[in-house]
DNA sequence: TTGTAAGCGTTATCAT
DNA sequence: ATGATAACGCTTACAA
């Protein structure tokens, strides 16, 4: 007999079940680990059952991955945790994830490069990974083949994918300010090619342009996306001849850093300048006043994302992220936009307008 | 020389190798993946070396793991990641693990049990696991048993762990409020049985006593430990007949929703009413005025687990964590703090002092 | 309906 | 120094 007592540390197996149950060990394999398809005597199912509670057994699935070559396990792999908008990224992949089966393993592109981090994760027999805003041009493809791939907010031809309406957003920042009045709005966000804020910044200027309003080129300041990026811009702006009425931020940590910049020169937000934000972040709404901006659905991107990827490993695959509609943004409006001071009169800003 | 690529699906395992050098498998398992102490004449090393590059061969993980009966990959679980703070656990616990080739499956508790999540994990075989602020009393013990456990900011006679030095956040602040001249301060806090709350409450009443004030109960305020908990707390506390004349918020998210509570009441910081805050998240510096801040490292705390883990899984075990000296954390003074207003002469209120 | 046998891709223990 | 051979714990034909 078996000599399983608590000493021993060493786990229970289908072998021990298997012995305890009296039945050899595929059926217990059969009866506890396959679809409800297996037939199998009634009996002996109850007897395997009870065995395998009574030693208290868990499978391993390290064992079912090398046999099924599926882990059961998918790689999330985003630019920076600390950043409150990837946090929900994840924050929504992982729960979908769980939820299905999955694992996460979790990769944090912060110094270690992205290929170290594919490597590894195919390594693992990842299923399929999920790649947020890993900067387009940065994926050598021959890194990802044999995987399945979902990407967060990035055009592809080749894999799926999901994204936010990220000129939508822009749209909506500038039509906002538009219809509060302002005809002089600045627009702040970074140069890099990361995707979303190439878009961002389209969907602004072009209904900018839309409006009959042509943007001043002075006032596309180029930032990296952090708070002092958003600071030192702001600054820039408001040291200008004729300073805008309005500024947009590619997101909100610009917002954040440019509202730094007015209270330090002694600038009235909403009242000598408007500022929309982009993303929501709870901080939104923390500072005074609270800040207008576009509502990202961060955390949906990630349970979207997951969900893509597992339906894909279920074998219904997607169409590349490139043809997949976008996520709804939408527009929350709070303090820190208003009407622009009539520094002039008002009748006569109308007439220049018509 | 021939580039397999894109046709075959199949991966390339150490047989593939073996056969293309001309060699047995467990030559190049040898050769590969053994120990620098590996006998295995030069020529033949270089052969087996030459074919695997050829073939593209990376190695199985999955299958190793089965054998080895170790993952390499470690659990980590967190309460909330939209909570910068574990964010930056998270963040630090994972660059840690990777770079001493750990995976991370990350596990958020947001609606899952936790008991679930360590289910899971034990399934996958993970080596250890990381738990931060679980809750003391919502761990079986039984759901650990044979697998190596870290903990952060939870003392335990079983477990090795790491925390910040709570009591002693709570008593710098309450010293750094003493010191400026307050004598009226109030606590926010959860009444939550996390112990790190429960720690910087306690060093800021022995402080408060040490100093020889006596803190009215009526300051003690309980809420839960978020934006909405401190702006409904801190509201209380201005409705009083004698509002405190400065408060200690228990982490930064509560000293936020102070901020709230005091604009919206007209009272202005620091000169009504002085505000310090606990875990210095990047936001305590986009508030206006800056929140002055008692910092935690967060990234550290986390890192350090992670070291603690990897050490242990090599054998080098941890006293349990009550014995493990906390990590020091730092006041961080900035602008809502100040003396408080001299409603009375401040002669007078030295004389009530001496 | 159930047991036998053959792997999954490694590592580990031997002989040779 | 290297090559058989046997695990690791499980799934999956196929045979009984």
């Amino acid at each position: 007999m078996a000599k399983r007592s608590s000493a021993a540390q060493r786990r229970v197996t289908t072998h021990d079940v298997a012995a305890r149950a009296g039945v050899s060990q595929p059926t217990v394999s059969l009866v506890l680990s396959r679809n409800p398809t297996a037939r199998v005597a009634p009996e002996t199912r109850e007897r395997v059952i009870r065995a395998a509670e009574e030693l208290g057994y868990r499978p391993n699935v390290v064992a079912r991955s090398l046999v099924r070559r599926r882990s059961y396990a998918i790689g999330l792999v985003v630019p920076d945790l600390s950043n409150q908008f990837f946090a929900h990224v994840v924050s929504g992949a992982q729960r979908v994830a769980v939820e299905e089966g999955y694992a996460v393993l979790l990769c944090e592109q912060n110094g270690t490069g992205i290929d170290r981090h594919l490597d590894a994760l195919r390594a693992r027999q990842v299923d399929g990974v999920i790649l947020d805003a890993a900067g387009a041009s940065s994926i050598p493809e021959e890194l990802l083949d044999g995987i399945n791939v979902v990407l967060i907010d990035q055009p592809s031809q080749r894999w799926p994918g999901v994204a936010s309406d990220a000129e939508g957003a822009g749209r909506m920042a500038a039509e906002h300010l538009v219809a509060l009045g302002h005809r002089r709005v600045a627009f702040i966000g970074p140069s890099a090619d990361v995707h979303t804020f190439r878009m961002r910044e389209r969907g602004f200027t072009r209904a900018m342009r839309d409006a009959g309003i042509s943007v001043d080129p002075d006032l596309f300041r180029r930032a990296p996306a952090t708070v002092a990026g958003g600071h030192a811009a702001m600054r820039t702006l408001l040291a200008q001849r004729t300073p805008p009425t309005a500024v947009f931020c590619a997101n909100d940590l610009l917002a954040l850093g440019a509202y730094k910049a007015c209270a330090q020169a002694g600038v009235s937000i909403p009242r000598d300048m408007s500022i929309v934000g982009c993303d929501d972040i709870e901080f939104a709404q923390l500072v005074t006043p609270e800040l207008t901006t576009i509502a990202i659905p961060a955390r949906e991107l990630g349970a979207r994302a997951a969900r893509l990827l597992v339906r894909e490993l279920a074998g219904d695959p997607a169409p590349p992220s490139q043809h997949t509609r976008p996520l709804p943004v939408r527009l929350v409006t709070r303090g820190s936009t208003a009407a622009p001071a009539a520094s002039a009169p008002t009748k006569s800003r109308l007439g220049d307008a018509s």
